[in-house]
DNA sequence: ATCCAGGATGTAT
DNA sequence: ATACATCATGGA
């Protein structure tokens, strides 16, 4: 095992590992003290946490303004890829016009960031977090993990990737909804299998992000929310705003005017207000929404 | 018991 | 294009 510490000052903008781990953005890191999804802890906490990532392990804590790692290789550029730890925040908070929600959830949460998952873990999970609440999310990828994923030890303990495309292809619909993903289990395995025949190539998807989004949408399971998170949340389009349920609720009570009735059009107004990193600015809206019920 | 959770799909209009 | 019922599961 390697190790090594990257300091918060080399990060610019600042980071904070908590909230980035634990905003519902990203599935496949797990806390060491098995904790899942702390949402009344206050951040700033020093938990170690853990994912399998490119046949590699990953462990990682933030504490003593120092982001700690230990792994099986240099995990330098796998943390600086997944955490998107050259983003520049200071930067992104000054091209957002100012805005009384958005300013204060950017000063409650400063230093979070958005990751960059890896694209087939990140698309499963937002086609199961379809009318599904983001603990459960998290316990249907660590699930899907455990019984089809790819076994690592590390001293004497058994970690899991996430299954490949043809992993899950190849999965029976039944043993698949013998996991509690519902009707969701459909889904996921006919969106597996294009991916694993090539109907679909992440790395193909058109720059423009209207219209990777509506290419993301002939996947089974994935609508223009879904897609928006996968766009996000792994394929770096930093633009795209999920709208979602909490989201829906603040555009009412906060930007009423942004509502066109339409996903599309709304999405559009939403951006034309916050800009290129509206992305960004609705990820830290989300958590603040949650995490301040 | 009834409602709701980071929605998408099939069908009817 | 838009409106509607339907789709599992578990917690409040």
């Amino acid at each position: 095992m390697e190790r090594g510490a990257i300091p918060i000052e080399s990060i610019p903008g600042g980071f904070d590992l908590q909230s980035t781990l634990e905003s519902g953005q990203t599935y496949r890191w797990d806390r060491d003290d098995g904790h899942i999804y702390d949402r009344t802890g206050a951040y700033g906490g020093t938990a170690w946490y853990h994912t399998v990532v490119d046949d590699e392990f990953i462990r990682a804590r933030q504490v003593d303004a120092h982001l700690e790692w230990t792994a099986t290789t240099d995990a330098v550029p796998l943390l600086t890829r997944l955490l998107r730890l050259n983003d520049d925040l200071d930067a992104i908070v000054d091209a957002t016009p100012a805005d009384p929600l958005i300013d204060e959830a950017y000063e409650t949460y400063r230093g979070m960031r958005i990751v960059r998952d890896p694209f087939f873990p990140c698309l499963v999970s937002f086609i199961c977090s379809a009318q599904m609440r983001v603990e459960r999310i998290y316990e249907m990828q660590h699930t899907l993990a455990r019984e089809y994923g790819r076994e690592h030890t590390v001293d004497g303990r058994t970690y899991h990737a996430f299954p490949e495309p043809a992993d899950l292809a190849t999965v029976s619909e039944a043993a698949l909804r013998d996991l509690k993903l519902g009707y969701r289990a459909p889904y996921v395995k006919a969106s597996a299998a294009m991916l694993a025949d090539g109907e679909l190539v992440p790395e193909d998807l058109p720059n423009d992000y209207e219209a990777a989004r509506e290419a993301l949408t002939v996947l089974v399971g994935v609508g223009d929310k879904v897609a928006d998170c996968v766009l996000l949340f792994s394929l770096g389009y930093l633009e795209a705003v999920p709208l979602d349920t909490w989201i829906q609720t603040a555009i009412d009570e906060y930007y009423p005017d942004c509502d066109r009735g339409s996903y599309a059009e709304t999405s559009r107004a939403i951006r034309e207000r916050f800009g290129p990193y509206a992305g960004y600015a609705q990820t830290y809206v989300f958590h603040h929404l949650r995490h301040s019920f």
